[in-house]
DNA sequence: ACGCGTTGATTAATCGTTTAATCAACGCGT
DNA sequence: ACGCGTTGATTAAACGATTAATCAACGCGT
C-alpha cells in the first residue's frame, strides 16, 4: 500500500494523453513551459484517474521526504496532546507529515529515537527536551522547544512572563505569603517560571519554594506535601508550576479541610485538560501552543527549503545538526482566572469568577 | 536531509570494495548467495562508512514505506499519551515508524486526515475512533482500537470486564447504592463500561446513571453535578467511567465537605497520570495499552506483509480498506486499588491503602 | 531568404534500492 | 574428458518522479 502502489502514476497519465511524462510533471507542478490548454487537460485527467504523486519517487529524486520528526523524551507529559496537536497542525499546513519518536523517559534512548527518525529520512525535527538534555547532532535541521534559558532554544512560551502574570494576579488579590511548588530544580522551565514569579514581587511579599522531588525522597511518591502546615504558617496562596502539582495541592488542601479559595488560593500552569473541570476550577496560565508550533515549523521549514535563516552555534554550517532560530523566540502566556484563586480570608464572600 | 542524502550509499560501499552493488545489497539483507567472508567484509565497511539505507530508494522499489499512520480523531483525549507511546513502541519494534494525524475533534476532518496519511504512503493505519464514527475506506489495511461492541473493532481493552471489576470491588467493600457517572451516552466505550458494572451487580445493589452531558445542557460546562445531594440520597460510591470525571466528582465532593473515602468512595477508569497524585489517590482501572498496541500492530503488519489474516467485512479483499482482525480482541483491564475507595461510613477508621 | 529568439514539448539521465536473470568457475560422478 | 549441479558473484532492469539539455516549429526583423 505504500505510496500509491497500483495507483496511476505520471506514466499512465502521459500515455493516456499521448504526451511525455516530463510534460505531465511540469504541468502538475507549474515548472517548465506547458501551454495553458494542455495543463488544463492534464489536470483534469490526473484528477479523473485519481492520481496521487508518489512520495517515494519524489523523495528519491529530490532528497526530501516531506516528513518532520517530533521527539518527545517524556511522552507521559500531560502537555503532550497539546504539543502534538499543534505541531501536527502547523506541519500539515506547511505540507509536512509528522513522525513521532519517544524515548520513554530514558535519556539514553533519546539518541536512538533521533537516529531512527533520521533513518526514516525526516527533513528536520522538533525536539521538546526534558530537563535540558543535550541534543546530539542529528544531521538535519532541528528546532528546540523548551524555554528561553536553554541554550539553542528555538522558540517557547515565555515562562518567565507567565510566572510574572501569576505573581501579579496573586499579589493584586492581596496575598503576601505565597508558597511556590515545583517538582524538580533541574528543570529549566520550572526554574524560569519560578524566577518569573519572584521577579514580579517586591519585598512586601514573602515566597518560599517547595520541591516535590525533595519531599518524595523521604515520603515516597504520592506522599502528602504537608500543605496544611503551610496554611498554619500563614501561607495564603499556593502557586504550582504545573497544573499537575496544582491539582495535587488542591486535593490535599481540600482533604485537609482547607477551603479553596476561601482559606487558600491555588494556581497552576499550562491549562491542562482537567483545569476547568475540577472544583473549584483552576486558575492557571495557558501557553499559546499554536503560535509556538507555527513559529517552530516555519523556522524549520525555512532551514530545510532555503537553507535559510538559522544555523546557529557558530560551528559548521553544512554538516552536523543545525539548530534553527526564529525572530520571535518567546510567546506570551495568558492568565486564565477561574475559581481557585481569590482574596485571602475575606469573611465569607463568594468571589472571582471571570473566566471559565 | 531526507533519506541519507550525501551519506554513503550501496554504490559507494560497492566501489570501495570492488564488488557490485547487488552483492552489497544481498550481503546486507541476507538474500542472495554471498560468501560468508565477503558478507563480513561488506558489513564492516558499511558500518565503517556509517551506511544508512535510504528509505526512499527502498520504498520506491518495494512499494512499502515502512510507516504506519495513527489517527486520533480526538487528540485532546487525555488517554492519548498512553496510546501514542504504546503504538509508537510496538511499531518501532516491528520496524515501522508512526505518522500522526489528527482531526481536531472535527468528524469531517477525519477523512481528510486519513487521505493525508495515504498520500504520504503509509503501509497501514491504526484508528482510534471517537463515538463510533464510521471509517471510510482508506485503501490500506486498518486496525481499529475502540471497544468490542464497535463493528470492525480489531482489539481493545475489555471495558465490560473492567466495569465488572470495579463493580465487584465496590460491592465487596459493602456499597449498596452506587452512582455511575458518564459523559455521553453516545460513546460505545462508556456504555460498555457501564454495562459491565451493572452486569456484575445483583438486585441487592442499586445503581443510577448520571450523564454529565445532560446536566451541562442546563448548568453549562464545568457546572456542579449535584453530588452532595446524591450523598444525601444515600449513595455511598461514585463510579466514573473515566478518571477525568472521577476527578471532577472527587473535587466536587471534597469541596462540599464530603470526606473521601470515609463518607463516599470514588473510582475512575484508565489510570490517567493524575490518579496517583491526587489526594486521596484514585482507585481506578488500568488498560494494558502495551498489549493492545502490540496486538494491533502485529495484526496490521501481518496484513501488510503477507496480506495475511484479516480482511474482514466480506466484500472485496484486494481493493478498498481492509479492516484487520486479531485472534485476541479483548485485553483484560486491571484494578488498581488506592485510597479513594473504602467501606461505606465506618465510624472513623483510616482504611484501605493497598496499592499506590 | 536567412538567422534568431521564443514557445512548447520531448529525451534522457538521475536518485538508491531490490531482484530476476545471467554468467563464470569449480568439483565431481561417470 | 564431458556434462551437470552448486556456489558466488555480476548485469541490468525496474520503481516514479524531477530536471537539465535538446529539439522542432514558428514568427519576425533585416
Amino acid at each position: 500500500m505504500a505510496t500509491t502502489r497500483s495507483g496511476p502514476n505520471l506514466n499512465r497519465i502521459a500515455t493516456a494523453l499521448g504526451v511525455s511524462v516530463a510534460t505531465v510533471s511540469n504541468a502538475l507542478s507549474n515548472k517548465g513551459r506547458v501551454s495553458a490548454e494542455l495543463v488544463e487537460r492534464i489536470r483534469t485527467t490526473a484528477a479523473a484517474l485519481g492520481y496521487v504523486p508518489s512520495q517515494a519517487g519524489r523523495a528519491l529524486r529530490t532528497g526530501r521526504s516531506g516528513v518532520l520528526g517530533l521527539v518527545l523524551p517524556d511522552i507521559a507529559n500531560p502537555l503532550f496532546p497539546q504539543i502534538a496537536q499543534a505541531i501536527e497542525y502547523a506541519a500539515s499546513v506547511a505540507g509536512y507529515g509528522v513522525l513521532i519518536a519517544d524515548s520513554r523517559g530514558d535519556i539514553g534512548m533519546q539518541t536512538e529515537a533521533i537516529s531512527r527518525l533520521v533513518e526514516r529520512g525526516v527533513d528536520g525535527m522538533v525536539i521538546v527536551p526534558r530537563r535540558g538534555t543535550r541534543i546530539a547532532d542529528a544531521g538535519c535541521p532541528v528546532a528546540v522547544i523548551d524555554t528561553s534559558s536553554t541554550p539553542g532554544n528555538t522558540v517557547s512560551a515565555d515562562h518567565w512572563q507567565g510566572g510574572a502574570e501569576i505573581a501579579r494576579h496573586l499579589r493584586d488579590l492581596g496575598h503576601r505569603k505565597i508558597l511556590l511548588i515545583g517538582a524538580s530544580s533541574a528543570s529549566n522551565v520550572q526554574n524560569d517560571r519560578i524566577g518569573g514569579i519572584k521577579s514580579a514581587l517586591d519585598a512586601t511579599v514573602k515566597t518560599e519554594v517547595l520541591w516535590i522531588e525533595k519531599i518524595e525522597e523521604r515520603g515516597g511518591p504520592g506522599c502528602l506535601l504537608g500543605l496544611a502546615d503551610k496554611v498554619q504558617q500563614g501561607f495564603t496562596a499556593f502557586a504550582a508550576v504545573s497544573d499537575l502539582h496544582a491539582l495535587r495541592a488542591l486535593t490535599e488542601l481540600q482533604r485537609a479541610g482547607v477551603s479553596v479559595p476561601d482559606s487558600a488560593s491555588v494556581t497552576g500552569f499550562d491549562d491542562l485538560i482537567w483545569a476547568p473541570v475540577v472544583s473549584p476550577a483552576l486558575t492557571t496560565i495557558r501557553m499559546d501552543m499554536a503560535t509556538i508550533a507555527e513559529i517552530a515549523i516555519t523556522a524549520l521549514v525555512n532551514a530545510i527549503e532555503k537553507g535559510g535563516p538559522g544555523e546557529a552555534l557558530a560551528d559548521e554550517p553544512p554538516p552536523g545538526s543545525r539548530l534553527v532560530t526564529a525572530e520571535r523566540s518567546r510567546v506570551p502566556m495568558q492568565l486564565v482566572v477561574r475559581q481557585s484563586s481569590g482574596p485571602p480570608r475575606p469573611a465569607k464572600t463568594n468571589l472571582s469568577a471571570e473566566n471559565s
